[in-house]
DNA sequence: CGAATTCTTGACTGTTTGATAAAACTCTAA
DNA sequence: TTAGAGTTTTATCAAACAGTCAAGAATTCG
């Protein structure tokens, strides 16, 4: 059986049928996204859009195993060599990128995780739950040295995840809570700085 | 005009309507909800949970309605007289409490934030704003003090919320990485040892 | 009781939505 | 240049869906 070469076309059609699809999926979740909200988005008819990605659930999946990698490379670098401080602080910055950079990413995650991730259980079985508790041992073995505060590994990871990815996730209330004048920029900054505090003194004073 | 009185049937029949909505809404957010399937849950035919609710988004605004005020409690007990750090210990381990004993009025927030607020943003300015700047104001006081360490007061009460929220948006994605064995009760008492040391003590040695 | 009111249901309507078929058009490589 | 592969569109379908209607069943209350 031969690899299928892809055209030029189809290249193009698929990265601008999936960048829509991320659009859509991300603001909607999976059931209240529409094809035809998708194929606006890709400035193309329902029928071709279709004719690259067969059912609404190919797009889903086509950009869940696309972005999945992505997602996890930042705790992939978590360095077991590296001091430990810097190199959490650095996680938490990266993370904190993402959520800036990727906000779409973030939402489509969060909007499958919250309706119990039916389509990408296996996924988190089979990827994350590896790469989680390879990362725990890291942070158990610092724990062990002294090098960082004692507590439970799987939650910090837990803790990074969800005070990162809520201003992504969150936005919305973010920015009703500290109002539009501070720009997204500005708000990136205060947030790292806060969490920065956060993650290294607590709120002891 | 008189106000209209309910009959025990009217009550009872709108308590579980709002239940069956609860489930369903909190599972698959508003679009992906159907109206039949909060007919199923309720044990009632379609047209009959139309005659109390008399379109799907009646029964999601009355949800809201009812769920924010108790999900603001915890806040608004946030005493300014009391001793800071156990003050914020107590809300910590109350919002913690909410999200295990709440989870699908949580997940219910989660998508409607997530999926940009169409709904209740009108309600997050009204409601939710003046509250977190009145208890910015306690919390900026308390630093003023010296009793806790100076950080972004909003930034705070973000870091709090998705924290704590984390457990009850992401439980499917906690139980694959923490695994089965322990149960609920067992994470939430991991949970809530973590989110005090971290929130006190940080990750420092 | 019995009549007024409230409640419930089956059948139905118009619309949205995921998906298909086939014809028409465009591109590419020999 | 032209045959064949690849692409796009028009027309269409069946299922799912929100919401309606009118008639029948149950409940309430004088």
């Amino acid at each position: 059986m031969e690899t299928q070469r892809k055209t030029r076309i189809q290249m193009e059609n698929e990265e601008r049928i999936l960048d829509a699809a991320l659009e859509v999926f991300s603001a909607h979740g999976f059931r209240g996204a529409t094809i035809d909200q998708i194929a606006d988005h890709a400035g193309m008819s329902k029928p071709n859009l279709l004719y690259y990605f067969r059912r609404k659930q190919d797009m889903y999946e086509a950009l869940i195993a696309r972005l999945l990698d992505t997602w996890l490379e930042p705790l992939k670098e978590l360095d077991a060599v590296g001091d430990p401080l810097p190199e959490l602080q650095c996680y938490i910055r990266r993370k904190l990128e993402m959520a800036r950079d990727f906000p779409r990413e973030s939402r489509l995650f969060a909007n499958e995780i919250l309706q119990g991730a039916p389509r990408i259980k296996r996924l988190l079985e089979s990827e994350l739950k590896p790469l989680v508790d390879e990362k725990a041992e890291v942070l158990a073995g610092w724990m062990k040295d002294g090098k960082i505060n004692t507590v439970d590994p799987r939650h910090l990871i837990f803790s990074i995840w969800s005070t990162t990815q809520h201003y992504a996730d969150f936005d919305v209330q973010v920015q009703v809570i500290l109002g539009p004048d501070l720009g997204a920029e500005g708000r990136f900054e205060d947030a790292a700085r806060y969490l920065d505090k956060l993650f290294l003194d607590g709120l002891k004073p």
